[in-house]
DNA sequence: ACCGGTGAGTAGGAAATCCGAACTCACCAT
DNA sequence: ATGGTGAGTTCGGATTTCCTACTCACCGGT
């Protein structure tokens, strides 16, 4: 992901060039899930020491984790998300969503998360404007930069 | 993303050992804009033409792209969303809102999509339960399967 | 018939990444 | 003094990715 290579503007794009690599959003799931320190990383991605490492660094320079020393002596660090990484959780919620309804489909679902209005959350994305879910049908793409050539839905 | 590595079951980790892999997700935006056609996928992804076409196998495969023939002679294909593949359509749309507001915050972002109502979409994740926007705070992890041990937020 | 162009890939080798295990270093506990 | 934990770094080798070039089938013009 060093070069990202942009053909396109595209935020999408730009998204994942800080979180799209290998482990980034598991780290944010752990991270969310409070559990922040190396070696729980370690044993709860499987991801090789050295590169979560890297990963670490990557999303603390994005300034999507942030490294806090919890104790001084013995020195020890937790990674904490910052309100931007907070922010990607939705991202996460909605890709679980998805995973739930499409990989699961006998309601075994691994991992339930609860709302604060009490029931097992079910995310769904909506329109702020409206408040009407997200459909693939209701939406047309209006390039604002160069670089953008969209066909129209053809015909099926 | 070969050996999925499954330290911890978990709906997140299966969906992105489906579209987590570099590239993936961009297949996706492009084939939800209309433009399906490996030619058009190169140019406007910029991803080297063997990394595609394992990408569109895999994606294929995973249920998420049809591979329709749209000329018999010459012989041409179209690479289509299928239902599963534009329920991923959203996660596209909220790490698009993600980007745009934390990657370009001058506004000047590098596509609007129109939603069916006439506003510009911004994306945002609710609890179909309660309609209320989901933040990180309302949210309480329930492990369903074993493999989980998770902290509850320390004191900052 | 010949030439150039397009669509959809495949082939080959160099470059970058990833992996697992071992190693370090600092500290604490017995 | 020995062992254990946390937080990494280092190592060589396996795996992926990248880039360029090539194929193969067809079409369109002259």
């Amino acid at each position: 992901m060093a070069a990202p290579k942009h053909p396109r503007p595209c935020s999408i794009a730009d998204a994942l060039a800080l979180v799209g690599e290998k482990y980034s959003l598991l780290v944010l799931r752990e991270v969310c899930l409070g559990n922040g320190r190396f070696d729980q990383l370690v044993r709860n991605i499987g991801a090789p020491r050295d590169i979560l490492a890297t990963r670490l660094r990557r999303l603390v320079d994005a300034g999507i984790l942030t490294k806090r020393l919890y104790s001084e002596r013995p020195q020890r660090f937790e990674y904490r998300a910052t309100r931007a990484g907070l922010e990607l959780e939705p991202v996460l919620m909605t890709l679980m969503a998805w995973g739930d309804r499409h990989l699961h489909p006998d309601g075994d679902r691994p991992m339930v998360i609860e709302h604060s209005c009490g029931k097992p959350l079910a995310a769904v994305v909506t329109c702020a404007a409206c408040g009407d879910p997200v459909r693939h049908e209701d939406l047309t793409a209006h390039p604002q930069a160069p670089g953008w050539t969209v066909s129209g839905p053809e015909a099926a």
